[in-house]
DNA sequence: ACGCCCCCGGTTGTATACGATCTGATAGCG
DNA sequence: CGCTATCAGATCGTATACAACCGGGGGCGT
């Protein structure tokens, strides 16, 4: 059985990719409880959470915003993530304080590039999965904690506006080589080789959403 | 008036600085809810917002750890706010989106000086509560949204376990200089005078920490 | 003696009820 | 006609009550 808080954030993160809450819109309590089938104090708890990661503003006395992200909004996201997980791989080489685990690394690119033969969406969103468990397990491997805390809020609010955006084979397909090389870098303990195909890795990332992310014009980007 | 769940955080904060929430120890809802004067609801409200920022760890069902950080995690996280603090005056240079107050920043950093004249403990935490203005203001300033949203989080953890550790007169000085000298490498426009002062400044701030964040043998420094 | 199972106290998780606060509209006044 | 004060509705914030869950301790069987 899951946490009624946790069904209460899914309800939500799934009602703003889906549509139901756009950019600038209200999220009332009442409503997603009721949508839910669970009572407001999950559903706060949920949205407090997602305050947390940028996704909503909340406005005290007033309820919860859906933020919205302009083009421009997204660039300096991955601005951050690309310092940071660059950092990341980089301390993974030169501080290897947090145990890494290589051949279970190796083990999920294996499975990714499967994946990836087989095609098909299931299998896709399958890949997009693994790759944050990939990344996650970067994170955990540069032993700086506070890091760990920080990336997968960068990493939500992609998730939640691009979710049903696919990538191409092609760009798919490079996205995994990098995982490779960047294991390899590790492995062979050059630090410079890592931080760099990490920062590419991140900013090719960034390439694929960009083909699309101009929204109807009619749509406010931005709540204030 | 001040909503429960802010005096819920500040007596929870305050208890972990204080000691009364040694590092590993568990914070009990009821516990904390009647030292505070409210109920458990914005207590739980509290904790999570502590958990957002690293402070506490929240096992499920079982309740809420106070994070222990050993000398190693806080250079971590000066690591890393100095690269996002250094990020930040680059783009308060180079893409000036947000709006930078620059005379309002000037005059924070005259009532500093004016305050580190007269001395006085009050006057030091005061001079701390300017501190963290001027840097909030130089991260609005600088456009990134997630940035904002960073930085207070990594800024969190310092002051809950330094808050009462008393910095040098020598060591504010330099901090007050430094903080002018950022100004006008942005007044200037150069941007890698800029980043490399905040950089500095930060580093500056952790060796100021450091002299003696060494704790006693017998107190865990890690709840795990 | 050792290990397993069950029960019990304590703590968290959730639901519900009530009080506080804000927005928008409306009526009264200058 | 425009502005301000007031009120009603809606929504959030908090308190309280109850249910669910976890961990430890005692008893039982082997």
């Amino acid at each position: 059985m899951m946490r009624a808080a946790a069904v209460a954030y899914q309800a939500i993160q799934c009602g703003i990719t889906e549509g139901d809450y756009p950019p600038g819109s209200w999220i009332r309590e009442d409503e997603v409880a009721a949508r839910a089938g669970v009572s407001r104090t999950p559903v706060r708890e949920a949205l407090r959470k997602l305050h947390s990661e940028g996704i909503v503003e909340l406005l005290p006395n007033r309820g919860a915003v859906v933020v919205g992200w302009t083009s421009h909004d997204l660039d300096d996201i991955f601005d951050l993530r690309m310092m940071l997980e660059g950092y990341a791989v980089r301390r993974v080489v030169e501080a290897p304080r947090g145990d890494i685990d290589l051949p279970a690394l190796n083990a999920m690119c294996t499975e990714m590039e499967q994946l990836l033969d087989q095609g098909g969406t299931a299998n896709h969103d399958r890949i997009g999965e693994l790759a944050v468990a990939f990344h996650s397990a970067l994170h955990r491997a540069s032993g700086n904690r506070q890091l760990m805390s920080i990336l997968p809020g960068l990493n939500q609010v992609p998730l939640v506006h691009t979710a049903n955006r696919q990538r191409t084979h092609e760009q798919l397909a490079r996205s995994l080589t990098q995982h490779r090389e960047i294991l390899e870098a590790i492995t062979a303990g050059d630090a410079d080789w890592a931080e760099a195909v990490m920062r590419a890795h991140v900013r090719a990332a960034r390439a694929a959403l960009r083909t699309e992310d101009s929204r109807p014009a009619d749509v406010p980007a931005r709540e204030a």
